[in-house]
DNA sequence: CTGAAAGCGCTTACAG
DNA sequence: CTGAAAGCGCTTACAG
């Protein structure tokens, strides 16, 4: 036995040197073929591929990771995953990045900026092709790692001008403005907002509202239900029996998600309370099942599809190393008038 | 300039290296201490240990992974995101697997053996750690490439005792039999199955179903109403109208699925139907929401989080090259008896 | 446009 | 219980 075959750890894979191998060149070329590069002779290119084909190639992410000291992974840090929101952003975010050979990563921070800190350390360790945060509320030192490790990031849900920061989302505010104004058009004069969790984008949502009534002369503190508590169904029924027990005179309700909506409307129909009748109700998010409500629920779509598919598409252009054509991208929303309102 | 100088490539990053040259041991002494080898002198690990911690080391993932020829991912392949059932299975086992160092991945099959057989393919070139499948309907080369590859790999959902194979589950048979066998107690005699999509899971709850009214001579396959489109609330209602209006002496519904059954009490409440005393409804999962519907869902609550946790802790074992001290673990299921039925 | 050499940061396999 | 050497499978940096 030679002593280099007495260290043999070789798996069986068939690698880079294999394609090169059988396609006659050197393994740099080949791994340029396959990469795309452009300063490979077609010819040669052709004839990578094909052996690669052939063989079944498949290269080694982990031997690519080390080399280029980047990997495929791009983890997506989310707040919850309880909240349909948010498995839809990571749905559409997975479908776009897949084809093009990245992996996804599920991050959940439980809205807690100190354990967003935790995961961003430790994956900041597996060398992320890429990293896609919700929204801008996080520590310093977390800003500090992410600035520090040159990795490409996009933000999602919220917008903002600041430079350099990449983000894809909307308005919360003029969203919040937008359902709360509706409701003033339809003749309500004592709305009330109604939220669990109060995450920031919540309490932009609050800031639409107040502006809202505001303007219009309406705004009533004391309308203003907001409770710490994670947000479900239940919470919406019982938030809104309290409501009605305090605020008796409230004749409309803004819900700051269409869970506890969603919970507001069975609540109603429990105690014989008419909707829109007595109280008209909207909720946030159009999630499923609010076209389902009796009555349906009016709500605000927003476009989490499309930001979990745009927000990818643009870390997939700072990932090639290129510009986004822009920094941040407005995706909108859109009211649903609905039958609660 | 060295020639060795000439070509460094340092990342900046803290390596095994300088944590065995602060400990004064060697590299390879450094990594067995950090991976808890027992062989390393108890002094020696102190040292190594401590160290790592002052130099704030990580190890890297991908030198190790190709190195040991193993990463630390385990991908988790499920039908679907828009069923919160696995929604729930996923953040439980993202949940257990995360502090002992491994990541999860996401894997979509949209219930298509082809597209498992694809992502398994791209997933084992990853060297990943595990692999959680759900149920036990894939190609005969996705079986393949599996026991080819050597990876340990538990299965989801489902149960059986087939030599070799782990899996943590429920009886799907078992439990459309009993809520089918509440609905009977109840003194119903007309009950129908109305199920979407159709998956294996589906079909053995179809199977209890009938199974149970068999034993009772009151088995009716015109009461079987299966469609194979995706499931949803707005399914359910559609599906309960044909019915009533083909099936006009049905008594009861079995929905095969949550989704399915809210829609169709919705749909009730709309139609103004009473439910349970014109016609009794029973769904599965107890998803969110079930327990504040109007009237509240009979169901059957599954263990998914449990499933999830249960599976990773099997892993983690078969990971760690023991063996779990069951093959197929049974976790059980719970009529919820509420108002609907 | 192409390639020989070295290196990425770990662990395996062997020896003592 | 400890270590020197080699190797995992790729890509970077340099040269031509």
């Amino acid at each position: 036995m030679e002593p280099t075959e007495r260290k043999r750890r070789h798996s069986g894979r068939i690698t880079l040197n294999d394609v090169a191998r059988a396609a006659e060149v050197s393994p740099i070329t080949a791994s340029r073929a396959l990469r795309g590069e452009r300063s490979v002779a077609a010819e040669l290119v052709e004839r990578v591929k094909t052996a690669a084909d052939q063989l079944g190639y498949v290269p080694d992410p982990a031997a690519r990771a080390l080399a280029s000291q980047r990997s495929t992974q791009v983890p997506v840090l989310v707040p919850l995953l309880s909240n349909a929101l948010f498995v839809d952003v990571l749905e559409a975010v997975h479908r776009t990045l897949l084809p093009h050979g990245y992996q996804t990563l599920i991050g959940v921070t439980h809205y807690e900026p100190r354990e967003e800190e935790q995961l961003l350390r430790s994956y900041l360790a597996h060398r992320p092709a890429g990293l896609l945060l919700t929204g801008f509320d996080r520590t310093e030192a977390a800003r500090q790692l992410l600035a520090g490790s040159g990795v490409p990031c996009v933000h999602l849900m919220e917008l903002t001008q600041a430079p350099g920061v990449y983000c894809v989302g909307f308005s919360q505010i003029e969203a919040g403005h937008a359902i709360t104004e509706h409701l003033v058009q339809r003749g309500r004069r004592r709305i009330a907002f109604v939220a669990a969790q109060l995450d920031p984008r919540t309490m932009q949502r609050a800031e639409g509202y107040r502006r809202c009534l505001r303007q219009h002369g309406l705004y009533d503190a004391k309308l203003e239900l907001l409770s710490p508590q994670p947000s479900s169904m239940q919470l919406g029924g019982e938030l809104l029996e309290d409501l009605l027990r305090t605020r008796p005179e409230v004749d409309a309700v803004f819900f700051c998600n269409d869970d506890l909506a969603q919970g507001g409307l069975l609540c109603a129909l429990r105690l014989k309370i008419d909707v829109p009748t007595r109280i008209a109700v909207a909720g946030f998010n159009d999630l499923s099942g609010s076209d389902q409500m009796v009555p349906t629920l009016t709500t605000v779509r927003t476009p989490r599809r499309a930001i979990g598919e745009a927000s990818a598409q643009m870390l997939l252009t700072l990932m090639r190393g290129s510009v986004p054509p822009q920094h941040s991208m407005d995706l909108g929303f859109e009211p649903m008038i609905r039958g609660s309102s």
